[in-house]
RNA sequence: CGGGGUGUGGUGUAAUGGCUAACAUACACGAUUCGGGUUCGUGCGACUCCCGGUUCGAGUCCGGGCACCCCGACCA
């Protein structure tokens, strides 16, 4: 049997990073708050890279690099942004190390102390449009649609393995529009992308909606996010882009001529998705056995299992493999290690999670059929090989539409309803899920909830009727419906 | 930074104040197996977080420190 660890009590993420870790995705670094990312969770986060960087390309933008040090002066010149990230900035000070006077360590240099204070960016906002604002004179030098794949840090207080760690990774775009309605085309747009990323690629069911102002990026005129919903019942933020407005133009200057020669200001869009998205990948889909990878993302889609007797049958059969691999047309990857037992490669490879496996042995070889695996349901079947090229691609697409659909139900069925407040507290404590409630659109309310259940307003749906109601916390007249849960 | 908890081989655990700190796993080697984690043997591996105290005797009790975990405040 699968040396499964039973989800105690309500913590599941936990669990679920016990499984990462037993499958070999990552771990967390000596240093704190921060991961190693082993190579087979990079895998999957290179899958995710090339499909967004793919998209990013086609919808226009370019790939750009920005240095990692933000000089202090810059990133105050936001009110609201340097609000928001000054709790949680490191920051360099010195740039010199000298040798102890016992000779046995080293230690800070105070004569190496920096005039002006480097902060590690926190996200590149502040740099890139220091340099939008040189880059950027007439209307012609716009739209510009800048993309950075780079690494943060945000030292939080509390982190968690691939959902909240001090260093991540992720893709982070930046645009300069002349006109508000382009701008904000462009955030809805890359939103839409991110949507149909998490969808498509990673079977992540997500809905997509605006933040509250309480709950939207610091110097953002509107933030839009994907909220996704992980096993149990806790919302994810999977994907945010942001209106940015002319907050940051007007801070950096970041400004042109337009055609009829008067000075304006840029309106401009952020957006990012992170390593964080590894995490809800795995939350979502993960089982007892471990990780559950969607064909479309997984590095390895199909697992070629060759089984022999001795020796002498060995090479034979790892070659029959090749051949067997061949016929696949996917991302294949054939286990010929000869000092593990084949249980000992099944249980692995479910524990990575890869889609589908293939048992070949003197059997299938004699009549000329494959012992195909699916990752997902754990049903078997016999394929002959002259089927494989065409079913294995329709076997792999069955298990994508399978996970995104289980997801799916999974997220209706956790949905729920709700119009009294003692209702709400009552249903939070009982179940989990995502809340539909009325809302009076007043902070005092969203803030009274969230301090007395640490439910959040995750978004307010695009998606919804224009229907009468009364807010959940006040009574007040609310037309807005928004989605209260727990988070991450 | 507040509240709670825990520190024992690489990992997970055990050990009334009392023999050489035990077991599992992992690792190495040798056999044996090989279509779902085979079995057996041998071996490697721990100043029981640090400093001090009580005691004939401390992994265990006491004091201090440090580290980590959980719960809050903060957050992609």
């Amino acid at each position: 049997m699968s040396k499964a660890i039973t989800p105690k009590g309500a913590d599941y993420a936990q669990w679920y990073l016990d499984v990462i870790d037993a499958a070999d995705l990552a771990e967390h670094s000596l240093v704190k708050g921060c991961m190693i990312i082993k190579p087979y969770g990079y895998a999957i986060w290179e899958q995710m890279q090339k499909v967004l960087d793919d998209r990013i390309k086609q919808s226009g933008h370019q790939n750009a690099y920005f240095p990692l040090f933000i000089p202090k002066s810059l990133l105050e010149k936001e009110a609201e942004h340097v609000e928001g990230f000054a709790k949680e900035s490191a920051v360099v000070t010195h740039y010199r190390l000298r040798a102890t006077k016992d000779k046995k360590g080293i230690e800070v240099d105070p004569d190496a102390k920096l005039e002006e204070e480097l902060i590690i960016r926190p996200t590149s906002e502040t740099i890139i449009y220091s340099a939008f604002s040189k880059w950027i004179q007439s209307w012609r030098d716009l739209p510009l649609k800048i993309n950075q794949w780079a690494n943060i840090v945000r030292w939080e207080m509390r982190t968690r393995l691939f959902l909240r760690t001090t260093e991540f990774l992720w893709q982070e775009g930046h645009t300069a529009h002349a006109t508000e309605g382009e701008a904000e085309r462009e955030a809805r747009d890359m939103l839409a992308m991110y949507q149909n990323f998490a969808q498509e690629y990673l079977a992540l069911p997500v809905i997509p909606g605006q933040k509250t102002e309480a709950e939207k990026f610091a110097g953002a005129l509107r933030t839009y996010t994907v909220e996704a919903m992980m096993q149990d019942g806790k919302a994810l933020q999977a994907g945010t882009s942001h209106h940015l407005g002319q907050n940051f133009a007007k801070a950096f200057d970041v400004s042109f001529l337009n055609k009829q020669g008067e000075k304006q200001f840029a309106w401009q869009t952020s957006w990012g998705v992170s390593t964080r998205l590894i995490g809800g990948l795995i939350m979502a889909h993960s089982d007892d056995k471990g990780l559950v990878l969607p064909s479309a993302i997984a590095p390895i889609q199909v697992v070629i299992i060759p089984i022999w007797k001795d020796d002498t049958t060995k090479d034979d059969m790892i070659a029959h493999a090749q051949k067997i691999a061949g016929m696949c047309a996917v991302r294949v990857h054939i286990d010929d290690r000869d000092y593990l037992t084949v249980g000992e490669k099944f249980y692995e490879w479910e524990k990575k999670g890869v889609p589908v496996r293939l048992e070949i042995g003197a059997r299938e070889k004699e009549s000329e059929n494959v012992s195909v695996c699916r990752r997902d349901t754990g049903e078997k079947q016999v394929l002959a090989e002259r089927d494989l090229s065409s079913r294995i691609p329709d076997i792999l697409n069955e298990i994508q539409g399978f996970l995104f659909s289980r997801a799916q139900e999974f997220l209706h069925s956790h949905s729920h309803k709700i119009t009294d407040y003692e209702a709400f507290k009552k249903a939070l404590d009982e179940r989990s899920g995502f809340f539909y409630t009325h809302w009076c659109g007043s902070s005092e309310c969203e803030k009274k909830v969230t301090q007395e259940t640490k439910a959040t307003i995750r978004c307010i749906p695009f998606d919804q009727k224009k229907e009468k109601g009364a807010c959940m916390v006040c009574g007040a007249d609310s037309d807005t419906i928004v989605i209260f849960a727990k988070a991450y």
